[in-house]
RNA sequence: GGGCCCGUGGCUCAGCUUGGUUAGAGCGCACGGCUGAUAACCGUGAGGCCCUGGGUUCGAAUCCCAGCGGGCCCA
């Protein structure tokens, strides 16, 4: 089928459907991948998404920019590996089933549901999201295996984490151990630090006296500062800092010992008497009576001491810092180290357990109020008051988390992380800040890793532990535990809780070996994906194929979560990071720029660009906002700009078919022997070329935006403003004529390499374009654009041809200039135009692309030289000099100069230094700086400055170009009215025109080129009835003129 | 308190790596033009202490230091 003319406008869904449905008929992925499955292989991996619900701006862009890239590397000649992943299990999904099934607390799943429907509901919600998630992203273009992806509920990629725990017991960095750990009282379980949001937060601040035991009079108190009263009823120790000073501070009756350097801060312009001052090493060992000694009385079993701690600032408080081991992980090491008791009397609820004595039930944060009026009656709180300051919140539920001391597992980061850093050194990182600054900052501050959650759906951890010897075993396959197992079933979904929990193995001892109840930490489950979606080690093939990754992509939140979680569980299982080279990308973020969320009501939902604008402008707009790396403020502006953009494509598309098809163009019957090309297809062919090359350069180094902008700047400039308006009069001529195949041809291979080049970025427009135009008329091709193997030819770059085109795009805007200030029209003639320019290179460009100028500009001649002479110049007598030497002559001096010939006078100076006056009765010698000179411009003249030179155009209209602008404005005239009748581009026409006989005179000799331009059979003057007629006023002359189709 | 990023016309962004004419685009605004890809397009104009202050230099939007503001991450 011969190319069609593509419709005027087009609806960018209903063809994007067309397209995606085409490309599903006909299985092209499938064919895509297969057709370069023996190229070298480029392996890639899917940062998997939360099955959480609805895909947002920023995961769509995540694609986007994923999907761009492979389909870059696909057409470069790779093999590829698309698997898409997805991250199901934890907290996130358990909290919304909570939601789902009206469960109020972790008490309640147990014994309201139990376990296994609740773990049911989990998987099921999961796979409900996977596949609405799916079909989002298939809506966007992004070529994925949807239907074969990786899933970390997947029994055998369990497996394979099961593993990397088990080297990691085999490595000895798996360790249960009593620590401070961030937890969330609502969920009931561990939080890594990956897994905390921080927010601004009111809290209390108060200062308490804390009462010294050896005070004799008893006014005698160690002031302390706290924003968590609840954790008072911990403390066990009062930390100062050994080297500080610390004042005692005598106010009214009483003396506080507290930093010197705090104070003033503290206590203002108040009355204070400073009694001694001491360093902190000096308290070391005072005593004192813990503040609620009276509600707890557990407290009167311990000793309470100042200690002594380098962790101890100056920058708020008052430098004696209540030190609550159980709470606090400074506060637990410190006391590790003194043997202090972890004295934690609240319970994995959040709430006071018996040893706290009168609060025992109540919940943390709801006693503070109560400890604080509790000190208040005591006489012990100084002040309170309080305080904004940023707290962690658990990132689901949103509840303040707590520190507390619980036995946790943990992976012995700090054992490895000297490995992590030097396999880091091996990325790649785009931005290299994002590695070698901010990723190096957050592994070098790493803490061990708590892995164990106190929850349900999730990896179960392998650990078995025997009921007699207390010994451990880590399986690290189904294998193993198949092998190993006593009790329990062995069918189903048994590696899930609460399956798993009932199976039993053997110790060495003989005893029984129970499952520890715990499950994993989610970032462990996406941390092995790089294995684990190859079935590594159960499977080997995939592996050695694919592994390590030689690219991901994620955003930069992921600094802490999955480029972290996959360096840490690389480095455990396999001694090396899973990746090459990582681009990490921005956040989408609102027009103001804040993030956007739900609360501030300023989402913007992928879909609504998509029903309003369509796939691919989105896509291209993600990628053409902003670098990559920073985060992009959404704009609808910017996203009208490239609808514009795409707008003038498509307009392009439609111009080009509708005179291919028209002719029945076909490039293959044409060799480029058959063609003639002018300079100005000679350059775009070179353009497209550049522009071919700076997009690979830009894609290959991940920077999108400058593939995305160079493509903008070429669409609307050098293809749509320059090369379409150039070709224009070619393309209308009628017969089969070279010149104007030369331009369909040109214009063709142009069209043809531009859409090989957009389709990563824009895969269904260029599609659409491609099967009409490049599948229209070439047999051999592959059925899809995206089969096309990515090429371009460097030898038909001509940068010098590039350069000349510049200059005379420039020289011809200055024309334009020049006839606006002269207020003449483009469709007139100019009698002539000179090009003045000092630059040799300007010069040359104009001869060079003189035909075009001559076109463009609508000149009759051309002239370019360095030095104008054209100039008319008057001469003008300085009356400075010659009015006292002259006196009454002056004013004759005055007219005779001004008759004169300027040019002759400046002649006679510059030759002799002397210009002599007649007079009626003396002569007058005039010197050089008698004379003033000023050019002009002789009548008809503008002139218009340009980068490099100035353009003088000559508006005199003589008869010939009269005659002509008439017959250009009749044209004008008769084109108006043949759209006014929307007849067919090629549709003949008669012409009546009702004139006077002058303007029909003026127009005769120009009787066939108006006959050609409007495709008129005839071209009568005439009048006429009964057809289409319009009466017109060109300049002076009424005229009525009637087209009859 | 620490780490990283960002700060350029009203708005969105180039330029900064490698210092060098008068700092560029697009959108918006005002005016003019064009008319067979025209619900388009083109031109002209107004609009900039290139965040601030120091320093290096013949010369700084660009390099260095300090600060201010915003964002992210951490403590």
């Amino acid at each position: 089928m011969p190319i069609q003319e593509a419709p005027r406008s087009y609806d960018t869904n209903l063809m994007e459907k067309k397209i995606q449905k085409y490309w599903n008929d006909n299985n092209i992925y499938k064919k895509t991948s297969k057709l370069r499955e023996n190229k070298p292989k480029y392996s890639f991996l899917d940062g998997p998404p939360y099955c959480s619900g609805r895909i947002h701006l920023g995961t769509a862009w995540n694609k986007i920019i994923k999907d761009t890239f492979l389909r870059f590397k696909s057409m470069t000649g790779f093999s590829l590996r698309r698997q898409a992943g997805w991250d199901t299990h934890g907290l996130p999904i358990e909290h919304k089933v909570e939601g789902l099934l009206g469960l109020k607390s972790k008490k309640e799943i147990e014994t309201k549901i139990g376990i296994a429907n609740f773990v049911e509901k989990c998987k099921e919600f999961a796979i409900e999201n996977k596949g609405i998630m799916t079909e989002q992203f298939k809506i966007l273009g992004v070529w994925m295996d949807w239907d074969d992806p990786y899933v970390t509920f997947d029994t055998k990629y369990m497996e394979s984490c099961w593993w990397t725990l088990k080297m990691a017991h085999e490595k000895d960095l798996l360790i249960n151990d009593l620590r401070v750990i961030t937890w969330c009282p609502r969920c009931e379980t561990a939080l890594a630090l990956a897994e905390i949001d921080y927010e601004n937060k009111e809290d209390p601040s108060i200062y308490v006296k804390f009462p010294l035991k050896s005070s004799p009079e008893k006014n005698e108190y160690i002031l302390i500062w706290t924003t968590t009263p609840w954790t008072l009823p911990a403390n066990m120790a009062v930390s100062v800092h050994p080297d500080f000073d610390y004042a005692y501070v005598k106010v009214d009756n009483e003396v506080y010992i507290m930093a010197e350097a705090l104070v003033k801060s503290l206590f203002e312009d108040q009355n204070l008497e400073i009694v001694k001052v001491v360093k902190g090493k000096d308290l070391e060992g005072l005593e004192y009576i813990h503040p609620l000694l009276d509600e707890m009385p557990v407290h009167k079993k311990f000793e309470h001491k100042i200690i002594v701690g380098e962790h101890v600032t100056l920058t708020e408080g008052t430098g004696c810092v209540h030190t609550a081991p159980g709470h606090g992980p400074d506060d637990f090491e410190i006391g590790k180290k003194y043997g202090i008791p972890i004295f934690c009397p609240v319970d994995e609820a959040g709430l006071f357990k018996k040893e706290a004595g009168k609060y025992e039930g109540e919940f943390v944060k709801d006693a503070d109020p109560f400890i604080i009026s509790d000190l208040d009656a005591h006489g012990l709180l100084l002040k309170e008051g309080i305080i904004q300051h940023r707290y962690g919140f658990c990132w689901r539920c949103k509840t303040p988390i707590i520190y507390l001391a619980t036995q946790q597992w943990f992976l012995k980061v700090t054992e490895i992380k000297d490995k992590m850093l030097s396999e880091l050194d091996k990325v790649e990182w785009i931005p290299e800040w994002a590695g070698e600054s901010r990723f190096r900052n957050w592994v070098e501050n790493a803490r061990d890793w708590t892995i164990s959650r106190q929850r349900y759906w999730g990896i179960p951890i392998p650990i078995w532990k025997c009921e007699n010897c207390e010994d451990i075993t880590v399986l690290g396959s189904i294998e193993e535990l198949k092998e190993s197992a006593v009790k329990g079933i062995l069918e189903g979904d048994f590696i899930h809780r609460p399956y798993v929990d009932e199976i039993t193995i053997r110790c060495n001892c003989g005893g029984d070996m129970n499952r520890i109840p715990d499950v994993l930490d989610v970032w462990i489950d996406s941390g092995v994906a790089g294995w684990a979606a190859l079935h590594y080690p159960q499977e080997n093939e995939m592996f050695e194929d694919w592994f390590p990754y030689d690219f991901i992509t994620e955003g930069h939140d992921q600094t802490r979560g999955w480029f972290y979680s996959q360096l840490g569980c690389g480095v455990v299982s396999l001694d090396q990071t899973p990746y090459k080279k990582v681009l990490m990308h921005g956040f989408t973020l609102d027009e103001e720029g804040r993030k956007m969320s739900k609360s501030l009501g300023n989402v913007v939902e992928p879909e609504e660009v998509i029903d309003e604008y369509g796939v691919d402008i989105l896509r291209f707009y993600l990628l053409w906002g902003n670098k990559p790396w920073e985060d992009l403020k959404f704009t609808w502006d910017e996203i009208k700009n490239v609808n514009k953009m795409f707008n003038i494509l498509w307009n392009v598309y439609v111009f080009s078919t509708t005179y291919m098809s028209i002719d029945n163009f076909n490039p293959i019957s044409y060799t480029e022997k058959d063609i003639k090309l002018r300079d100005e297809d000679k350059w775009i062919r070179s353009r497209i070329n550049s522009l071919a090359k700076d997009v690979t350069e830009a894609l290959e180094s991940l920077h999108l935006h400058k593939a995305t902008r160079a493509i903008n700047n070429f669409i609307l400039e050098d293809l749509s403003r320059w090369y379409v308006r150039l070709i224009r009069g070619r393309t209308w001529v009628e017969k089969e004529d070279p010149d104007k195949i030369g331009a369909y041809y040109t214009l063709y291979n142009t069209l043809k390499l531009l859409i090989k080049i957009m389709a990563p970025i824009t895969p269904h427009v260029t599609e659409e374009i491609y099967q009409n135009l490049v599948r229209g008329v070439e047999e051999d091709v592959p059925e899809s654009v995206h089969m096309e193997d990515w090429e371009f030819n460097d030898s038909l770059i001509d940068k010098d041809l590039e350069e000349n085109m510049n200059m005379v795009r420039d020289i011809i805007e200055a024309c334009a200039r020049g006839r606006d200030i002269a207020r003449y029209k483009l469709r007139w003639p100019l009698k002539e135009i000179v090009v003045v320019s000092e630059d040799k290179n300007v010069l040359w460009a104009v001869e060079s692309l003189k035909a075009v100028i001559v076109e463009q500009a609508n000149t009759k001649t051309i002239q370019a030289t360095d030095r104008f002479e054209n100039l008319k110049i008057i001469a003008k007598p300085n009356l400075k000099t010659l009015g006292p030497k002259l006196r009454g002559d002056a004013p004759k001096v005055m007219q005779k100069l001004s008759e004169a010939d300027g040019a002759q006078i400046k002649n006679e100076l510059d030759g002799e230094g002397i210009f002599t006056v007649e007079l009626d009765e003396k002569s007058i010698e005039l010197g050089i700086d008698d004379i003033l000179f000023e050019t002009e411009l002789p009548e008809n003249l503008v002139s218009a400055d340009f980068k490099s030179g100035n353009v003088f155009l000559d508006t005199e209209v003589t008869d010939e170009i009269l005659s002509e602008a008439m017959s250009r404005e009749l044209i004008r005239r008769i084109q108006d009215m043949r759209k006014d009748l929307d007849l067919d581009v090629e549709a003949n026409i008669q012409v009546f025109i009702e004139c006077d006989q002058g303007f029909k005179q003026l127009i005769e000799p120009f009787y066939d080129f108006i006959s050609n331009e409007v495709r008129a059979e005839k071209l009568l003057f005439e009048a006429r009835e009964g057809d289409y007629g319009k009466e017109w006023k060109i300049e002076d002359e009424n005229l009525k003129i009637t087209i009859k189709n």
